[in-house]
DNA sequence: ACATGTTCCCTTTTT
DNA sequence: GGGAACATGT
């Protein structure tokens, strides 16, 4: 182990480089975050401002961790407060509340998450009058997304190539989505971005303008000497270009790793990394290769996962912590032994002394939690779900902090929509409905409309609920002057009734909820703690920003379940990576795109590189997926582990390759030996069945003919066909086939031949 | 208006 | 298996 204050020569270079663009090549585990932060405190103790140095994270708990990093380095002699830390996400938004009106918000704007998002895009779907089955909101608002992360607006869209005539659709549906964001005084996660993007666009003046020196946004392109970003491997061209601006004046650090690019779908680029030194003149490259975390047997298997790539920089990580403990490759029967496999090796690790806090059980897709969860609780064991149904996306936290936000701003019909019949109070969805069409058809907002419930064509009884409903905002935004911030939040839920509907309610979740409110006001009281002149506007900003992640605080030493993307950044003594079956990791849709398919092997490489000490990697031959049990086959980054490396538990698993089958070859295979099995966990009594051969694993194929992926078949209507894939068992099994023009078509399986 | 029943689609991954 | 969107009954 490396100790906090030492530092390699390598590192030791990246640190004190200085006069030019440098690009810090990183593998994982190799001191990317401890380079950032030295540089950062050398920087302030050389004498520059902090707050000419800007530092850029990919999570909010990494730019938390960043400062309590620099500060330890610091010991005191500098405003590190001052310095700007933070995502990509927070830094714009502290950029943008100098200048909202520049893109048209007000400084009361709000930030619109996923859900908000769909449902004003449903709005604009409809009024455009297109067929909902062809274009959903989800589907629209992703080539959206996909724009604002390449910098794009609606007339620049061509770029992007898609076919008409979604095209057109797809760019009316912008211009109408960005127009009722506009109304609603609200912008979306993109936005943040782009509309910061926009403004230093637009700044670019004469330097020696008289004008240009008053403009809050040009100032912004000159004020920092100095930034940092950290995870560049994940940025993508927006970013890149937000990047470029703001550093003009700035020596730029970027330190990344282009094996661990793990967000394509969200726009990042790979190449942004071998481009850098194109687009920035004498940029020098620092590799790091020494590893500080991982033993040799991880990291060998690591390696041999990711070599399979083309395209890379290439680097071989080293490391002397020695060759440790193999790799555990353990195969049960379905999840739930997967599960309770784990619970169980987890206890025993616990009792002999292992940090909960330092294990950690990560999965491909958040469906895959829950039976983890259910197990490891089962075994007495207390866990934390990161990321997941976040603290801050729970039903009774939007609603209260949706209350706030009308409060402040009225007029984003998506929250006003959300609190206005909840808890019940009697207007149902065609009082609603009326509200929404004449505040449409005047082209007013949702709440203007509720002024004048008559003119909305509501009967007497409908409207005096609606005024009584007015009646308590106004109230409410009357005393929201006065109060303080958590006794204003406290008087929210009173008056509003959502506290006695919760009460009233006494079944558990009820309770739960009051809980959660509860927490909500801790919450609320410990931002006051750290800004006692804290506003709402910033309240809010904050919340939404922080969204994915689960509110600190609470100190009980938990193990950690996550996805494998959520895992990026983190390390761990002990690491569980399950579903290591095909169609699982890697995810069922990658499967035939060579492109998804590296990232999916990025990724693999992300999870296994988590692992310090010990790392355990488990598949369930059978596994529920939409309810119905599905038989696996071993993820083909099994088969590309070294056998020195690796402990099998269980008999030998039929590596994938490509198109790796199960059934046929298994044949060959020799038959488990119980010893295995035993010799791992000897004191342990697990209910697995490392005994199944794949062959005995019973399925309700109709006459037992083992399909698997690479199988050729023939269909009556389309010809010959290769699988390519397949979901749910008996008479409704599904294939998904590729046909011989190359086209994917999913038939019944009862359609279909062996070949 | 609301409570209860029914069907359908779904699942990558997140700031 | 489960949540959301729709449908039907009181």
């Amino acid at each position: 182990m490396q100790t906090p204050m030492s530092l390699n020569p390598a590192q030791q270079a990246a640190v004190d480089h200085r006069g030019g663009p440098l690009l810090v090549l990183a593998g994982a585990g190799t001191g990317k975050t401890r380079v950032i932060t030295h540089r950062v405190a050398a920087l302030l103790d050389e004498g520059v401002p902090p707050w000419r140095i800007l530092a850029v994270t990919f999570t909010n708990k990494a730019a938390k961790e960043m400062r309590e990093r620099i500060d330890v380095l610091c010991e005191g002699r500098h405003e590190t407060k001052e310095l700007w830390v933070g995502t990509f996400h927070s830094i714009c938004a502290r950029i943008l509340r100098r200048n909202p009106e520049g893109v048209g918000l007000s400084s009361h704007y709000a930030i619109y998450d996923t859900s908000d998002q769909r449902s004003l895009m449903k709005q604009v779907l409809a009024d455009l009058g297109v067929p909902d089955r062809l274009y959903t909101p989800k589907g629209v608002l992703g080539h959206i997304d996909r724009a604002k992360n390449q910098g794009l607006r609606p007339s620049e869209m061509d770029a992007l190539q898609i076919l008409e005539p979604v095209a057109t659709v797809v760019r009316n549906a912008y211009t109408r989505y960005q127009d009722k964001l506009k109304a609603a005084d609200a912008c979306d996660f993109g936005d943040l971005i782009l509309h910061v993007v926009t403004l230093l666009r637009n700044a670019v003046k004469p330097s020696d303008s008289q004008l240009g020196d008053l403009d809050p946004m040009v100032r912004m392109t000159t004020r920092f000497t100095h930034v940092v970003v950290d995870e560049f491997q994940d940025t993508n061209p927006v970013q890149a270009e937000f990047v470029d601006r703001i550093s003009r004046n700035a020596e730029l650090c970027v330190v990344g790793d282009d094996d661990q690019s793990i967000y394509g779908w969200r726009g990042a680029d790979v190449d942004q990394i071998l481009r850098f030194a194109d687009r920035h003149d004498g940029a020098e490259v620092v590799r790091l290769e020494q590893n500080y975390r991982s033993t040799m047997n991880i990291l060998e298997c690591s390696d041999a996962v990711i070599r399979k790539n083309a395209g890379r920089l290439g680097k071989k990580l080293w490391s002397d912590l020695g060759q440790g403990d193999p790799v555990q490759l353990v195969r049960l029967g379905d999840e739930r032994d997967e599960g309770r496999l784990i619970a169980q090796d987890i206890y025993a690790a616990i009792e002999n002394g292992t940090d909960p806090e330092e294990i950690a059980v990560f999965y491909r897709t958040h469906a895959m939690s829950r039976v983890l969860e259910d197990e490891v609780r089962r075994m007495g064991l207390s866990c934390r779900i990161v990321g997941g149904v976040a603290f801050y996306e729970r039903q009774e936290v939007k609603d209260t902090l949706a209350y706030l936000s009308v409060l402040r701003n009225s007029s984003s019909d998506a929250h006003v929509s959300r609190i206005i019949n909840r808890p019940a109070r009697g207007i149902g969805n065609t009082t609603q409905t009326r509200l929404a069409d004449a505040a449409a058809k005047d082209g007013k907002s949702l709440w203007e409309a509720l002024l004048d419930p008559e003119a909305a064509g509501l009967k007497k009884a409908a409207a005096r609920k609606v005024r009584a409903f007015v009646t308590m905002m106004q109230n409410l935004r009357d005393e929201m002057h006065e109060l303080p911030l958590d006794e204003l939040l406290a008087r929210v839920v009173e008056v509003s009734g959502y506290r006695e509907m919760l009460v009233s309610d006494d079944s558990e979740e009820a309770q739960a909820r009051l809980e959660n409110l509860q927490e909500l006001q801790g919450n609320v009281m410990e931002f006051l703690q750290e800004r006692p002149d804290g506003t709402l506007d910033e309240y809010l900003e904050l919340v939404s920003l922080v969204g994915g992640e689960r509110s600190e605080g609470d100190a009980t030493r938990a193990i950690n379940l996550m996805t494998v993307h959520s895992a990026k950044g983190l390390e761990f003594e002990r690491v569980y990576v399950t579903g290591m079956e095909e169609r699982v990791f890697p995810h069922a849709r990658v499967l035939d795109d060579p492109v998804q398919m590296e990232e999916e092997r990025r990724l693999a490489y992300v999870a296994l590189t988590r692992a310090k000490r010990h790392l355990t990697l488990t598949m369930a031959a059978r596994r529920r997926i939409y309810g119905q049990t599905q038989v696996g086959t071993p993820s083909r980054f099994l088969g590309d582990l070294p056998r020195e490396c690796i402990h099998r538990v269980g008999d030998e698993p039929a590596y994938g390759g490509h198109g790796g089958g199960y059934g046929r070859r298994s044949a060959h295979r020799p038959q488990p030996t119980r010893k295995q099995a035993e010799s791992w966990q000897n004191d342990i009594e697990y209910d697995v069945d490392p005994d199944i051969p794949f062959d005995d694993i019973p399925t309700d194929e109709p006459e037992g003919v083992p399909i698997y992926v690479g199988m050729l078949v023939r269909t009556r209507t389309f010809g010959d066909a290769e699988v390519i894939g397949w979901s749910g068992s008996g008479t409704k099994m599904k294939l998904q086939l590729r046909l011989s023009n190359r086209e994917v078509k999913t038939v019944l399986a009862s359609f279909v031949e062996p070949l």
